[in-house]
DNA sequence: CTTTAAATGAGAATCATTTGCATTTGCATT
DNA sequence: AATGCAAATGCAAATGATTCTCATTTAAAG
């Protein structure tokens, strides 16, 4: 959880003017806990008494991305963008299908496996994303009951 | 390459009417050599002189994969969702983010990973998504130019 | 050949996201 | 502290993919 200050001197040192809305983004997505989509991080900026406007918070969070201060979550079944706190560090997402919750997973297995690839496709490979689909503890339990 | 009559055999052994539009779009992923939007089939239908509606085609994509006869694929930065043929077979794809032309991979990495993730997460993971991006060799020459 | 439920066409509706434009604001400079 | 200006914002309208409504057509069962 960051100071005031200390959004703002992310947001200076990442080339981003400081304003209110972006200092306010900034902070929810690094004190939360889960990604968020736009419409969720407006609704709790505003019950927070905070007044943003929707088209500024996704502007916001395009800014953010940019400059690599956020990062942008698409999950399959999901009509709606989600976006977290960038720490970059490389990370995967276990999704529960019933509930929706997330969790993120640090451990990534791929290394090995893009290179193989490189050799036997000849692409370049850049990246990789792997997200991995279940039944939270909690959402198993119920599903059996 | 399916004719007429297995493509109807086919909609109708999974319980699907055999229709024109349907035949049409079956057909048309079955032959396709990479997943396709939605818009795409549309057009390429038209061409083929099969007038066929494009609220039809988003229905009878619906359908088809419903019936496990076509799969969807969304892709990250990708507006709108691709759609192929199902075979059935667990893959991954490999997309160029320069010209977005997209291959299929078979082997898959995963299985051990997810095991490990069901013990240490206490989740049930019921399956999982990986798509990798990167150059194609194209691609990869002429950013290099 | 009827019948009938399901499928289709056409266009309106929806939903997330983007954009245009007038107004405001950060912040560097007097 | 006041000024200037580009960048950021608010608001409403535009967009683009997809879904829905409803009147009409069609597949295929009887």
């Amino acid at each position: 959880m960051k100071s005031r200050a200390e959004l703002a001197e992310l947001l200076r040192s990442h080339g981003l003017k400081c304003t209110r809305s972006r200092e306010a983004v900034l902070g929810y997505l690094e004190s939360a806990c889960q990604p968020a989509d736009a419409e969720r991080i407006y609704a709790e900026l505003r019950a927070m008494g905070i007044a943003v406007n929707l088209s500024t918070v996704y502007r916001t969070l395009e800014s953010l991305c940019g400059v690599g201060l956020a990062k942008k979550v698409v999950l399959e079944n999901e009509g709606r963008a989600l976006f977290e706190f960038c720490d970059s560090a490389h990370r995967h997402y276990l999704v529960c299908i019933c509930c929706k919750k997330i969790i993120p997973i640090t451990f990534c297995p791929l290394g090995e496996y893009e290179q193989q690839l490189e050799q036997r496709t000849g692409y370049e490979i850049t990246g990789h994303k792997l997200d991995v689909y279940g039944y939270c503890p909690q959402c198993k339990k119920i599903s059996r009951a």
